[in-house]
DNA sequence: ACCTGAACACCGTTCAAGT
DNA sequence: ACCTGAACACCGTTCAAGT
């Protein structure tokens, strides 16, 4: 069982370096010390690899929202914080980003029901901060998805060399996800 | 030379089928009515051939975007449709939105600046926008910024079904993009 | 100038076989 | 239960050669 942690491992590593494509099932195997299809014996194909990777991210990222302390910090600021590091995520790991939007396209329903719980918490937490006045009226699926979308294009666009960050505006993910609360914040 | 747009155009067909590991040079060629490697007499490699892609894509949009009536519509109207059509096409065509991602990670000075054309269009029509009273004030391109953002992110989102369209929130992309530009206008 | 056919290295995947 | 080695089909790319 060993084997399989170590063979994420190796896929993680290599993912990062060049993308999905540089994943080889040999190299994987190579850097493992191990043959060049013995992935097959832990993994039913490469996507089953590719998949697993991501899972291990989205569980990691669900386990650090939840274990967020949930002292009397307003629930607006906790749901920026969720967003903030959402993007943070991203742009430091484009590649595993990139590979988590590739795969949703045609996500199993484990994985969209994963992406789900924490989907629900970013609502929950929507509508408390609504009841608290930190957040203008509305849905709270609707404004949370708004929200949500901003961090998410921003991080994108970010990554892509998109923001300018040199332009007069210099904005970059992290500033356009404040500038949102902002305007809420005055509305 | 018509050899090359048949090229382009099976290939396209190609990335809308399966995204590009299912454009094939073999496959391109076999539908074209073409040996397995005559591409390489028009590009240079497969990842050529991809960015020629999405190069006319954004040509074309880029035009459709010039070719918009200079009339007296505010120009808040013209951004904000701009936007929309952004997403509408993204959504409509998932596999070469996700591809113009994926380049433009490694983008050519070239193609970077095909895109600073579009985005300064838009800056523009944001800093008229806001003469006009259509918009708050603030750095223009980081409002733009922000904008762009939104519609980016949510069309990816929709793309990816995680925008829960039988949910009591029930927006697409277009619905968000129209929510910015209403918070806006009260602001 | 454009195209073909053979060839090479590489990859995902399968299968029979080993401990 | 886990791994190996050979084998197969497929792909990107190169090259010599044809018109």
């Amino acid at each position: 069982v060993d084997t399989r942690d170590a063979l994420v491992a190796a896929a993680t590593e290599l993912l990062d370096e060049g993308g999905p494509e540089r994943v080889t099932l040999r190299e994987v195997g190579r850097r493992v010390g191990v043959s060049h299809n013995a992935p097959y014996k832990h993994f039913a194909d490469k996507s089953a690899l590719l998949e697993e990777i991501i899972a291990r991210e989205f569980e990691r990222m669900a386990n650090a929202t939840v274990t967020t302390p949930q002292d009397d910090t307003p629930a607006v600021d906790l749901l920026r914080d969720a967003l903030l590091e959402y993007a943070r995520w991203a742009v430091e790991h484009p590649r595993r980003f990139e590979l988590a939007n590739g795969l949703a396209i045609n996500a199993s329903p484990g994985a969209q029901e994963r992406v789900g719980l924490t989907w629900r918490r970013l609502v929950e937490l929507t509508a408390v901060a609504q009841e608290q006045g930190g957040l203008p009226a509305g849905d709270p699926e609707r404004l949370a998805a708004m929200a949500r979308s901003l961090a998410h294009g921003a991080a994108e666009l970010q990554i892509t060399g998109h923001l300018s960050p040199h332009g007069k505006g210099r904005a970059n993910a992290a500033d356009l996800i404040n500038d949102l609360f902002a305007v809420w914040h005055r509305t």
